[in-house]
Parts: C-alpha cells; structure tokens; sequence
DNA sequence: AGCACGCCGACT
DNA sequence: GTCGGCGTGCTC
C-alpha cells in the first residue's frame, strides 16, 4: 500500500502518513491539503515510500495536491533538511518557516497579476488644463500620461489612489492586469553608475575572490569601518553577473538603509528586489516567484531572505556578519550566517562574510583555514582614525552620568559646528523608581523586574514583559510622596543636555522614539540635514548610520558591558566599541572617541584602544581556549519556564539524569544547571536551563539526537514549556 | 499548535 | 439544573 509520508506545521517531530488521492500526483516538496484530526491543514510531502507502520485503515486520504512540482530546489531541500536534524526542530516548522506566508496559507505558487493604472483613449486626448480645479486628479493624469503606473507604486509617486479613482469615474484612466515585465535581464546585463576606483586592499581582495569564485569558498572579508567592503561587494558582483547568475545580500535588521539598496540598484543595470519588513504578503510572494524563475538578479534582505530560492544563484554575501540578528531567538533557533555557509556549499558557490569586527567564531574558522582571510586596512578616502580618550570615573563629579571633561569636550566639538553622539543603553528617564522614605521601589509583579521610569509618556514600564503601569502619586508602602527616580536612561540624559545645551537641537534615537512606522529615518533625515547637532541613542545608532560631521562619540557607561554573567559580552562591548569609533571623523575632520569608565586598566579596554578590535580578538580567543567555552567546544541549551517555580528545574533534573544515562555519554561531556535563566522571572514565569557543553559539536549532536524522544516519555515535559537552543548565542 | 473530551465551580 | 474553567490526550 504506498503512502506519502507529510510534515505539518505543528511542533511534533513526526511526519505523518497519508493515501495517495484518486487523480493527482503528490510529488516531494510540493504542498498537499490532508484531513488532521478535525480540521484540515496543509502540509508538505518529505517522501514516498512503499508502505506505512500504521494499518492501512488507520490512514487517511490525501484531499488535495497543490503542487505539481517541488516548492524547493534541492539544494534549499537538502539546507533544510539538515537544518532540521541539526537544529532538533520539527519537520513541518522548519519547512513552513522557510516559505512566504501566502504559499503557508495555500495560495497558488505563481505569479498574480498586477493592477496597473493607465490613461484610457479620452485620457489621454483630454487637456490637463480642464482638470484645474482638482489638482490631484491632475498630476495623477499627468503622471499616466507619462507611463503606466502599477498600483504599489501609487504612493512612491506621491499619489493617490482616490485622485485615480475619480479619474476612473470620469472614464479618463482605468485598470487592467498585467504581467510584471517577464524580460530576461541577462540579454542586457551592463555595470553602470560611478565605480570607485579601488585601492590596493579592495583590489587584491576583489582579485582573490575573483579568481576563485566558481566553486564553494568561504571569504571573511575583515575591513575597517570605512574601508569600503561593499565596494569590493559590488565589484565582485560584477563578475557574478555578468555570467548571469543571481546574487544573495543578507543585511542585519536595521541595517537595510536605503542608501545600500539603492548603491546596488544604480551599479547594475538588473533588477533588485529587497524584502524588507515594510512588503506584504503578496508582495513577498512575488520576489519569492521572481528569485525562483530567476526573473530578480539581486535579493537583498535581512535574516529570513536566507530561505529564498533562486534559479542560478552564484553568490552569497553576509554583511556585518557578527551580528546578532543574525539568530533567530525564537521558535526555530537557526543562525542565518551558520545555514547560508552550508547553503553556499550545497550550491557550490563562493559565500563572503563582511565585519569590520568579525565574530570570534569566524575568526576561529579563518585560523583553522576552513574561510579564506581578507583584510582592509585603510579607511578609504581621507578619513583618519579617531583619538581615543579613557576618562577615569572614580570620585568624579557626575551631571547625570556625565563627567565635567565629557562636557567640556561636547562645548569644544559643537562650538567648531560640529555633531556629538553619545550612547547609552538604557532607554527610559530612570531604571527605577524608589521612595525616599522607606526604600520601596516599584517592581513588576510578572518578572521581579524593577520598573523602568518613562515619564513623557507618565508610566512604568518593565522593559522584559512591556507591561505598563500609571507612575503612582503616593508609596504604596509608606504613603509618602516623596518617589525619586534612580539612575539614568537616554530620556533623562535628553532632557538634561538640553538644559545644559539650550541653543542646541538634540535627536533621541531609541526604541521609544522610533517605534513609529518611519520614526527612525525621519530622525535619521534630520541628523543628516544638521537639524539635530546632539544624538543620543541606545545601540540602534551604532549600526549602519553614517553621520559625516560626527566628531565627538562617547559611551557613557562602559562598566555596564564590561561586566556581565555572559561570557559573550566582553565580544559585543569591543564590537559596539569599534563599530562606534568608526563613526566618528569621517570626511577629513578629526574624530574622537570618549569612554567613561571607573576601571581604565581593565584588560581588555587596554588591548582594544591600543592595538584594535583583532589583537583583543586574538586575546579573547585564547582565553575561550583556556576556558573551553566556543569556539572551542559546542553549546546545546535546554530552556524550560513553569509558573510555581518547581516543575521546571524538576524536568531539566530529568533530562540530566537521562543525558548522563545515554550510553552516548562520555567523560567530555559537560553539563551545567538546572540553573535559574540568567533572567529568572519573565511576565509571570520562572525560568530555568540546562547547558551542555562538549568539544566535539558531533558527539554533542548525537548525544541529543538520541536522547531527545525519550523526553517526552518525562512526565514534567508537558507541564512545561521546554525549548532547545543549538548553539546559543545568549547564555 | 489546535481541538475535543472531561470533570468540577458560579450562574439563570 | 447548565455554562465554562483549563488539565489531558491525540492528530496519519
């Protein structure tokens, strides 16, 4: 009796097997509508096969096949089905994760056809001049007469659609459908648009990967802030291209700036497409059909483009790869940079991961001669390096966590008309509210979280449940109304420097001030414009903004990301450290770099300022070794929350003891926890984990592998919500 | 994840 | 007497 075997999208490890229907064909890869339980679902065929484990009467009939040929080219299919085995996630989820919304939902894979409006015949013989009353009308008329004009870019246009439908009504334009234009742009594929002339670095970069890049090569492309990687991007693309091969820029969250896209779009003469969070489901599904057929040349997008399928793709590149956004932090833990490396080898083509601070794992990987090394050195132009200041804290003065110097330099640096820009990372007027008479201070109740002060907005809020309060008038313990916040965030530091800068406009940039939908370039535009000579910002203005008459950077609380539980921060404190100190003095003017701390000698601050991000890589490399933690050895993370505090460190002792009996256990292994999450309590739960650590990342796999379905066989694992991270990047 | 079944508390 | 709370179990 053959059957085909089906994931769904429900977090069960097991596909389940199904009848062949009557008339149609289920082939791998494509969606199939099955019954499932009471409802119906849609799920995707992972194999045939000549008979179930189940009695036939046991098996269900297949309603509906969707597909006629594979949603996946093999070598995504192949990505994927690693990804599953290595990541220890179901089946059904992974493969949804990695397809459009739509095609989750079960529309057809094909393109839909676009709305376009166009003059119609009495369109275009009319005079605009009759249209004077309504002048709205009579741009989108002239817009028309101009060229058809698809729907979605109706408002790229600055019109809109209510002018187009009144014209409609007075039968002058109309819609119809239309194919997007189907034209290959291989035939007249050309590099246009100002090309930098390359220096020495760029060159010899561009020439390595370029003698190398039709086959599988991971490239760690290190250069300096300012030294000109995506120059070097696109000159390698060049070549790419011109053998009609498609192109894959993944680009961390917020660093999609449309002055990256738009760098590609005026090289090539090829069709971009970005898949930004700004696009629609429909919109998504057509760059999806357009890489596929490979219709689109370039897809630039941040993590989850990753999965997109291309006809001929030839190039992989990851920029920034250190960053963070890289890994998902929930549901499916995949790291976008780890799977696009084992993609480039599927599809046997060169991958290049770009980082003016290249992750310590990557570093590793280049020393061990597994990625291939590039450096930049030079700031291209004429920019210089900045000056470095280490400022002593201890028994200074502090104006709301800033020194006297730091002032006195910021006066210095807006006096000659320059910009300033401090960092602080934590957003909010003050972390806590406490009562000057009894000490209480308000907490929330969820997460034993202290509450974050916001007073524009008049509440509290706790930044780990974004749950909110009313700031209250009175102690709740004592009575009394004498509530005083304590420490410092970026809104407090907002409204200080304008008292202490009256004449000089200030620009927030956090969270709070951006969560608007076109916030942030709008306080981005306004910096460009000089508008705002004072920027204060949390990391999200460390990434990818550049400022050119930026001269004074400062991060005022350099202990907070000294000194940390994660062994990983050290890491990201030199990352932030680097990436903000190329921004400031750009464009021939002197820049400086000021750090408040009360412990100038600390190491590692040492290393950094004087010999630079990949002396203390060097050094924080050796003591990863020294400690074993990675690169040097592999992390698996059980996390489990209940909500009396008992049940989850219960289950991870459980598994512990189930991991020790393995008979894939050995003496390598190392196992730490239950410990409490390094955040114990989260909107009303406890939190719990369990680290695994071994030097071999395979003997720690098949540990797991083998041990994972006797977890559901523990009695706690439904009591409660348990999770695995494969390679955790937050410990 | 959904969805049904099932067995105990506050309502017309 | 019923509506509905969410614990438990199952989905080919």
């Amino acid at each position: 009796m053959p059957v085909v075997h089906v994931a769904l999208p429900v977090p069960l490890a097991r596909t389940f097997d199904y009848l062949y229907p009557d008339h149609a064909r289920p082939v791998i890869g494509g969606r199939v509508r099955v019954p499932f339980g009471q409802r119906n679902a849609i799920g995707i065929v992972t194999g045939l096969s000549e008979g179930s484990t189940l009695p036939p009467d046991k098996l269900k009939t297949i309603n509906e096949v969707l597909d006629e040929r594979s949603l996946f080219p093999d070598s995504l299919w192949r990505i994927l089905n690693w990804a599953i085995g290595y990541y220890h996630y179901p089946a059904g989820e992974v493969l949804f994760h990695a397809l459009p919304i739509l095609l989750r939902q079960g529309k057809a894979a094909e393109m839909t056809p676009l709305w376009q409006w166009f003059a119609t015949e009495q369109g275009r013989v009319t005079a605009l001049d009759t249209l004077k009353r309504a002048p709205k009308q009579q741009q989108a008329l002239a817009a028309l007469l101009s060229g058809p004009l698809y729907r979605h870019e109706v408002a790229e246009h600055a019109l809109a659609e209510g002018a187009l439908q009144a014209l409609r009504a007075k039968g002058l334009s109309d819609l119809r459908a239309a194919r997007a234009d189907g034209a290959d742009w291989r035939r007249d594929f050309r590099v246009e648009g100002e090309r930098l002339r390359l220096n020495t670095e760029q060159a010899t970069a561009v020439g390595a990967i370029h003698g190398d890049d039709q086959q599988f090569a991971v490239w760690l492309l290190a250069g300096v802030t300012g030294s000109g990687k995506t120059e070097v991007y696109l000159t390698v693309l060049e070549n790419i291209l011109s053998k009609g091969k498609q192109a894959l820029i993944l680009v961390p969250e917020i660093g999609l700036t449309p002055q990256t896209i738009s760098r590609f779009r005026e090289r090539f003469h090829a069709p971009v497409d970005v898949l930004h969070s700004g696009l629609n489901d429909s919109e998504r599904l057509a760059v999806w059909l357009k890489a596929r057929s490979g219709e689109t040349a370039i897809v630039i997008g941040t993590r989850s483009a990753l999965f997109t399928p291309f006809a001929r793709l030839g190039i992989i590149v990851i920029d920034e790869e250190h960053d963070s956004s890289y890994k998902q932090h929930e549901g499916w833990r995949y790291h976008a940079r780890d799977l696009a490396v084992f993609r480039a080898r599927e599809e046997n083509i060169p991958i290049i991961l770009g980082s003016a601070t290249p992750a310590l794992e990557s570093l590793y990987n280049a020393q061990q001669k597994k990625y291939r090394y590039l450096t930049l050195g030079k700031r291209a132009g004429i920019a210089r390096p900045a000056h470095e200041q280490l400022q002593d804290l201890k028994g200074l003065a502090l104006t709301n966590g800033m020194s006297q110097p730091l002032l006195h330099k910021m006066r210095t640096h807006l006096d000659a008309g320059n910009q300033v820009m401090l960092f602080l990372n934590r957003r909010g007027f003050a972390p806590a509210l406490l009562c000057h008479e009894c000490g209480w201070i308000a907490e929330c109740p969820r997460c034993d979280h202290f509450y974050t002060l916001h007073q524009q907005q008049r509440q509290m809020r706790c930044h780990h449940c974004d749950s909110q309060r009313p700031i209250p008038d009175q102690c709740p313990q004592c009575g009394s109304t004498q509530l005083i916040p304590v420490g410092l965030g970026t809104e407090q530091l907002e409204e200080t420097l304008a008292s202490l800068f009256p004449s000089t406009p200030i620009t927030r940039i956090d969270r709070d001030t951006t969560a608007r939908k076109g916030a942030l370039e709008f306080h981005l535009a306004q910096v460009h414009q000089g508008g705002a000579r004072i920027l204060i910002g949390t990391q999200m203005l460390a990434k990818g903004h550049h400022f050119r008459d930026v001269t004074l950077v400062s991060l005022l609380d350099v202990d907070g990301a000294l000194f940390s539980a994660d062994f990983r921060s050290a890491e990201r404190f030199a990352q932030l450290y680097t990436q903000v100190a190329g921004r400031a003095g750009r464009a021939g003017k002197q820049g400086e770099v000021f750090l408040q701390t009360h412990h100038p000698d600390h190491p590692l601050l040492q290393v950094l300022l004087h010999d630079g991000y990949m002396a203390f890589a060097q050094q924080a490399l050796a003591e990863r070794q020294a400690v074993s933690l990675p690169p040097f050895t592999s992390h698996i993370l059980f996390r489990a929350e209940d909500l009396d505090n008992r049940q989850a460190a219960q289950f991870l002792e459980r598994l512990r003891q189930l991991l020790d009996a393995s008979p894939l256990r050995d003496d390598a292994l190392w196992l730490m926890g239950p410990i409490p999450a390094l955040q114990p309590k989260r909107g009303g739960r406890f939190r719990w984990q369990l680290l695994l650590q071994h030097p071999s990342r395979g003997q720690l796999q098949r540990l797991v592998a083998a041990s994972l379905p006797l977890v559901d066989t523990l009695t706690q694992a439904r009591k409660v919500k348990w999770s695995l991270d494969v390679d955790p990047i937050d410990i």
